[in-house]
DNA sequence: TAGATTGTTAATCGATTAACAATC
DNA sequence: TAGATTGTTAATCGATTAACAATC
């Protein structure tokens, strides 16, 4: 089973530009990743505040941890600082979103409107960072309206003839868990080539489509353990 | 700055009981304390299908990871297993529940009544990980509802008051970027213990204070990265 | 020049994996 | 007894941190 963990590992991988030349580039790691959208957040709101230059410790200060993890982090986008100035912001702003590949939108159809769907649906964040939900789909689709925040819902049994028709790169799954594997079934046959899933469930589902797992309860257990050893540290 | 992080370092640690007989006890780490859930998640579909014992390499092909990891996991639960056999269904759910400090509720607030978290209000399976959200504040109170999945909302300039009426250990922020630190420094001002901030924003927090931060971007950024990858390891 | 901050190289720390003896 | 699977101990891998020379 070729695991796309493997595209995490931190090792440089040796890449050929047009001319054949090979140049070194980091793969990047995972909790790297994951750090970027924080930083943009916070550079975005710098830039706007009319802000030019900015250091590591500044960045790191604000995000609670260590100046040369956030160099570190940087070093991945490719960026280059300026010793004693530090980074020009619109141009490691830049850096960030081409690295994450946002900039050019990820089209996306969500599939399950309750809620949280359409909380997803009007999410005017994550349009600033490259996703553009195209089409909903939904068991019942709600009789009073067409469409949340401009995007059409339509009952789920009309997804396979969508992505034939449109050009779509992720689906995110918000069904609940137990009709999650028969809709991604549905997605996987219709050629679908990522899943950003929000249910409980874990899929069962080809090397070749790429899968997001988010869990609530994940970080439910976190705090719910850093309660308990509070409390019982407090003796 | 003495970081929670420091409770997260699997290093062993010795408590004494009541007896003062020191005892060693792992402190759990967090990668493993994420995991819990899904197991649990798992575990309990299992139970209802009747089953009486898993294995380890059984619930490591449902979830993708290798058998020792979900060992390793366990073992930090404080269940054991049965050599030739696996571990015992429901004896080990209880254990995962213990470890988590589920079971005994935790009783929450909810700020923000958006979609986001409207969703939160109504997902019952938070309420089946020991979360129990007995009131929600907004802004602007729905005028036409006094409240959602049965939980009452009030104006914001009211989380003082009930805080001070009300045991609640923790308050889930779905305010928008903007207002999230006023709120906060309501919060902390109202003696809250901890902080579950879906937020983008990086709280400015007392360190007697618990966070726990998600963020639906750094997903995003996951799954963007995994499309460039593949993509352009296609030629 | 002096002060600030980057970027490099090495060290440490933490998490996962491997190997295998113990045990049902 | 033979097969299966745990739990222990050691090895590897990956991520963060430290130290400091280079540079604006």
């Amino acid at each position: 089973m070729a695991s796309l963990g493997s595209f995490f590992s931190g090792i440089e991988a040796i890449h050929y530009d047009e001319d054949m030349n090979p140049h070194i580039s980091k793969i990047p790691k995972q909790p790297t990743v994951r750090r970027l959208p924080s930083y943009l957040y916070f550079l975005r709101e710098l830039s706007e505040k009319g802000e030019q230059f900015v250091s590591s410790s500044y960045i790191a200060n604000k995000m609670q941890i260590e100046p040369i993890l956030v160099r570190k982090d940087l070093e991945s986008t490719l960026i280059t600082g300026t010793p004693g100035v530090g980074y020009h912001i619109s141009d490691l702003i830049k850096c960030i979103e081409d690295f994450l590949g946002w900039g050019k939108a990820l089209n996306a159809v969500l599939v399950g409107v309750d809620h949280f769907g359409i909380s997803l649906l009007g999410h005017r964040e994550l349009i600033n960072f490259g996703l553009r939900i195209v089409a909903a789909f939904d068991n019942q689709p709600p009789k009073c309206r067409a469409s949340f925040f401009g995007v059409p819902i339509y009952p789920t049994a009309f997804i396979a003839e969508l992505l034939r028709t449109f050009s779509v790169d992720l689906a995110i799954l918000c069904v609940p868990a137990k009709e999650a594997q028969a809709v991604t079934d549905i997605l996987v046959a219709s050629g679908i080539k990522a899943i950003w899933n929000f249910t409980s469930e874990n899929l069962a589902i080809p090397d070749t489509v790429i899968t997001q797992k988010e869990d609530l309860a994940s970080g439910l257990a976190m705090l719910s353990v850093k309660l308990t050893h509070i409390e019982s540290s407090r003796y």
